[in-house]
DNA sequence: GCCAATACTAAGGATTCCTTAGTATGCGGT
DNA sequence: ACCGCATACTAAGGAATCCTTAGTATTGGC
């Protein structure tokens, strides 16, 4: 269903809608963080990559896979998630 | 265990080392979304609030209560969690 | 009303970003 | 090996954004 195609850094700059001529060294400027992407750039880059903003933020591994895959669950799966969660805080909380 | 004070925009900002001077518009220029902290500040004020980075960027309510759950759980229950979005996607991935 | 605390805004110097120009590195083909 | 091309990366300065100072507006308690 989504094809997984592999991106340079410059083509990925160039789908979210940087001008060509300047879509390599500012890809490259946010991939070695050197500068950050401006709001909507990030918004952007994150719509090309399919996944949350919030995922780029994600400081441990298990919380970005956590926010990679709920983004993209139907909303019954979705509301599973979320009672499991209501469930332990219930009783832990 | 967790004491939940009411801070003003100004304290939220001297808690994570702002300037108290500087404080005030600052805080005030993130909150009204004039302008958004540096990556440091932005680290500083999720410890003071408690929650994750990526807390601050989800688009959506659903997704934020999951963020800012899953960030306070144990281990076991992480596990749990993950272990349900495995299950999830291999029957429908 | 008054006072204090909080919320908010303006403007400019300080800082960071984006663009241009260019170098470096990797890799397939001959 | 050499060439050619795509990709990765860097430097530097004009362009854009942020942080600070100074100040106004609004809210809440007395």
């Amino acid at each position: 269903m989504r094809e997984k195609r592999k991106l340079s850094q410059k083509q990925l700059g160039i789908d979210a809608g940087i001008d060509p001529s300047a879509a390599s060294p500012r890809m490259n400027q946010y991939e070695t963080g050197k500068h950050r992407p401006d709001p909507n750039m990030t918004e952007r880059l994150c719509q090309v990559l399919g996944v949350p903003v919030a995922y780029l933020y994600c400081e441990d591994d298990d919380l970005a896979r956590v926010v990679a895959s709920f983004a993209n669950l139907n909303d019954k799966d979705k509301r599973k998630i979320l009672s499991m969660i209501d469930q332990i805080e219930s009783l832990e909380g």
